[in-house]
DNA sequence: GGGCCTTGAGACCAATCAGTCGCATCACAT
DNA sequence: ATGTGATGCGACTGATTGGTCTCAAGGCCC
């Protein structure tokens, strides 16, 4: 690997928790030069504006973040159950990240007026996210794990909008409350509305 | 009322919108210039900082969203009826905010890490809409409308974790499926798991 | 190890930032 | 009507913004 290509990742590495920290506007490409250890010529060698750079750094987070949430749920079995894991580890996967909370919220509320190209990103990342919670959910009902009478992307629609609420709450609290409570509200739905019952020949609806 | 005072209220009613929709940092007085018809030295006349500025404007929307989301709810007898209602508004009582999305949301992720001040604002905003809705539910629970298991808190946290996030995804989607959706979710919650069964007569799920 | 391309430094830029202040003008009580 | 304090203007400040450019040094291939 060139050397370029090692500082490049260096500075999106070392930007990334501050964009996600202080969002766009409240990051100076000052602060990135403290933080990289670069001058400015540096850092716009790799990067041809700041906007670049940004966008750069969120795909970093994000992609953590995503990596942390679907850790290990590749290899269970049953959808529901992935499902549950997912959130899970939302809950509790949270060492590894980038500092600032989830990027996903963040970007969200930051780019929301304004900057198209950062909220482009934002709204791909929740899009990538959505679809791959309905495709679990999907497989799920075509196994017969999952109630036929769920639409796999109002589920996934719910699970991210609950987690994320939980999240912004917990956060402006400093304190774990509201998103532990919002998984445990996730699991309970998901065992009793999501999952097909089994054993008991229930005739819902 | 004194002419300063006119003019104060309507800087504060003017810039508002700006920050809710900009953010603190995606603001810069120019813009609020521009927005009050003021030259600078006229705004600092009525506040000593910015960040002054900002905090009487969050003050602003926050109240306009509050006075929204509680409308029609006093006169409500049921406490389970005007917890529906208020999730209700959330999702129809829209017409009249100040746009950009709720303060508290905006502000909590803005004012995540650093600007204590703002911070703290939006903490106290967050405390009093659940203080809020957690007395409902204990009247509603002193009342046996709803059901004894119930935690008036976190019924509380959880019906705003649900708005808040289904808000961000709504907002970066620019469509209102996934508010619809919460509202349905949290109504459905509210009538099955909280609302205290009367007779012995169950409705079918 | 010689030569070329890549890399990063740091001075420099115009624009903009939040904030100040002296002064003219206006509103308002008498 | 007049005096006076309240009000708003706009030029000004020093710091900081994102971004450019030149040039020296360093990495890398032959």
């Amino acid at each position: 690997m060139r050397k370029g290509e090692q500082t490049r990742l260096s500075i999106i590495r070392k930007s990334a928790p501050i964009f996600n920290q202080r969002g766009y506007d409240g990051t100076a490409m000052s602060d990135l030069m403290r933080a990289t250890g670069l001058e400015k010529g540096g850092i716009y060698r790799h990067f041809e504006s700041k906007q670049q750079l940004a966008a750069a750094a969120f795909d970093h987070s994000w992609r953590i973040a995503m990596d942390a949430r679907f850790e290990g749920v590749q290899e269970i079995p049953n959808t529901v159950d992935r499902l549950i894991q997912i959130v899970r580890n939302f809950r509790e996967r949270r060492a590894g990240l980038v500092p600032g909370g989830c990027p996903l919220l963040n970007t969200a509320i930051d780019s929301d007026d304004g900057n198209p190209k950062l909220r482009a990103k934002a709204r791909r990342a929740l899009r990538w996210w959505l679809n791959r919670l309905q495709s679990i959910a999907e497989e799920g009902r075509r196994r017969g794990e999952i109630r036929a009478d769920v639409d796999s992307g109002e589920l996934a629609t719910l699970i991210v909008s609950t987690l994320e609420g939980s999240l912004m709450v917990s956060r402006l609290q400093r304190a774990d409350g509201a998103r532990n409570l919002a998984g445990r509200h996730l699991v309970e739905y998901l065992d009793t509305k999501v999952r097909a019952q089994k054993s008991r020949r229930r005739r819902n609806k």
